[in-house]
DNA sequence: CCTCCACAGGAACAGGTGGGAA
DNA sequence: TTCCCACCTGTTCCTGTGGAGG
């Protein structure tokens, strides 16, 4: 046998491992809405129950719903709607569904610019993305609902991110809308990761938003491990999973506030790990493996993708870090950031933008700035790194700004803090 | 109990981008 | 083309503040 055949042989032997793993692994993945939602019954039911006044023609009350990540709001507010439209057909009751998650749509006009143009079809027009002035899409909007009579859901998901960049006064403009119509009813579904969010909404806004609540618990343990199986007889072909695995990324998941998402995914990458080592049966090490992969993957992401002065400000971190000055607090770091500014021949940024970059840092978990107060030595940020120095400067390692920093080794040079 | 540090973080504004409309 | 608008980055100027040390 030549070598030609035998890599062609081992190809193929690939090949077949790989199949052998998966049978449908877009199961795995969070967009997928699965036909049943294992320990949301009771969340179900109190939805159903509250927008079943929509099939008798009678204006259902505006929702609040709150939970962590990943304890199924979005996929069960999801399922509960899809299955309203459906018994809505049934009854001929018209109701819209408009899904809008403001991690994306998150300002008053693209949220309302968003609807607007859900209706587009039936309008015929369309609101540009930038460029009306935002009263303009308002009032347009409340004609294009109006056109008929009919019932209009809207679910705004992550309805937090938009009032904390927004403040309130789309949901304001929103929750008295239909003292303004006349055919059409709307209702509103806010969705939220952080309950404290109601602090930051006027009295009567919260009073009209939240008529009624459901709160998602997070899962635990046991309840993750239900929703793995559940997913893991579609995804995997039989027997490929080890008894341990499912277990263990409940366990995992559980750990950090029961997220079904994270558990999912740790399935599902370390099944990619398997498939990929041409392994015949997804294993415990896999599972750590996947865990690995997936901090480190969505860190660099992250990082990779940050601006000029954030990756400078992380850097001078990380000199800190290196120089075993952390904690330190804003002033320090931008001593040193203004350093590797001169050094690149960069402009500088004043400390003030640079102390909100250090807050868009912190946000994003790369490092940890908590304000204390040092009585005499004054307010400031206690500042830290959450990952590896050293894995920082590899990711940078291929950053054309920084390169040229860790080539002239500017921690050695300077002696920063000799 | 008062002071006063070293900032936090709000407000107003400037300048630039990117898009639609007349 | 020119004008308008939303939105972003960044600056300047500012007021507010928790608590150690007097």
């Amino acid at each position: 046998m030549n070598n030609e055949q035998t890599y062609l042989d081992s190809l193929f032997e690939k090949y077949l491992h790989a199949k052998r793993i998966f049978k449908h692994k877009e199961v795995l993945r969070h967009s997928y809405t699965p036909k049943e939602l294992p320990h949301r019954r009771e969340q179900i039911e109190t939805l159903a129950h509250i927008l079943v006044p929509v099939l008798k023609g009678e204006t259902p009350s505006n929702i609040f719903v709150y939970g962590k990540t990943g304890t199924g709001k979005t996929v069960t507010i999801k399922f509960v709607t899809e299955e309203l439209k459906k018994a809505s057909k049934k009854y001929s009751v018209p109701v819209d569904v408009i899904y809008l998650n403001c991690e994306v749509v998150d300002t008053q006009y693209r949220v309302l610019a968003n609807i607007v143009n859900y209706f587009k079809h039936e309008s015929g027009f369309e609101v540009p993305l930038v460029g009306w002035p935002t009263d303009e899409v308002y009032s347009r909007l409340k004609e294009v609902i109006d056109a008929k009579e009919r019932f209009v859901i809207i679910i705004l998901d992550e309805i937090d991110k938009l009032i904390k960049k927004n403040g309130d006064d789309i949901l304001y403009n929103l929750t008295r809308i239909n003292t303004e119509l006349q055919n059409a009813r709307v209702s509103i579904i806010g969705i939220s990761n952080d309950l404290r969010f109601k602090e930051y909404l006027d009295a009567r806004v919260l009073s009209s938003l939240s008529e009624e609540e459901v709160v998602f618990p997070p899962y635990d343990a046991s309840q993750l491990r239900d929703i793995l199986e559940q997913r893991a007889k579609y995804a995997f072909n039989d027997g490929v999973l080890d008894a341990a695995v499912i277990p263990l990324c409940a366990a995992l998941a559980a750990k950090e506030h029961g997220d079904a998402r994270k558990a999912l995914d740790l399935l599902r990458v370390s099944g990619e790990i398997a498939e990929r080592e041409g392994a015949e049966k997804v294993l415990e090490r896999h599972v750590r493996k996947a865990q690995e992969k997936i901090e480190h993957d969505t860190m660099e992401e992250v990082i990779k993708t940050l601006p000029l002065h954030s990756k400078l400000v992380l850097y001078a971190v990380v000199v800190l870090d290196e120089n075993d000055a952390l904690p330190a607090n804003t002033g320090e770091v931008y001593v040193v950031y203004k350093e590797i500014c001169e050094a690149l021949d960069v402009e500088p940024l004043t400390q003030r933008r640079v102390s909100d970059l250090i807050n868009e840092l912190d946000m994003l978990g790369i490092i940890n700035a908590k304000v204390v107060s040092k009585g005499r030595y004054g307010r400031t940020k206690e500042i830290r790194l959450n990952i590896p120095a050293f894995k920082v400067k590899n990711m940078f390692r291929r950053d054309y700004h920084l390169q040229s920093l860790l080539a002239m080794d500017f921690l050695k040079q300077r002696r920063l803090f000799a």
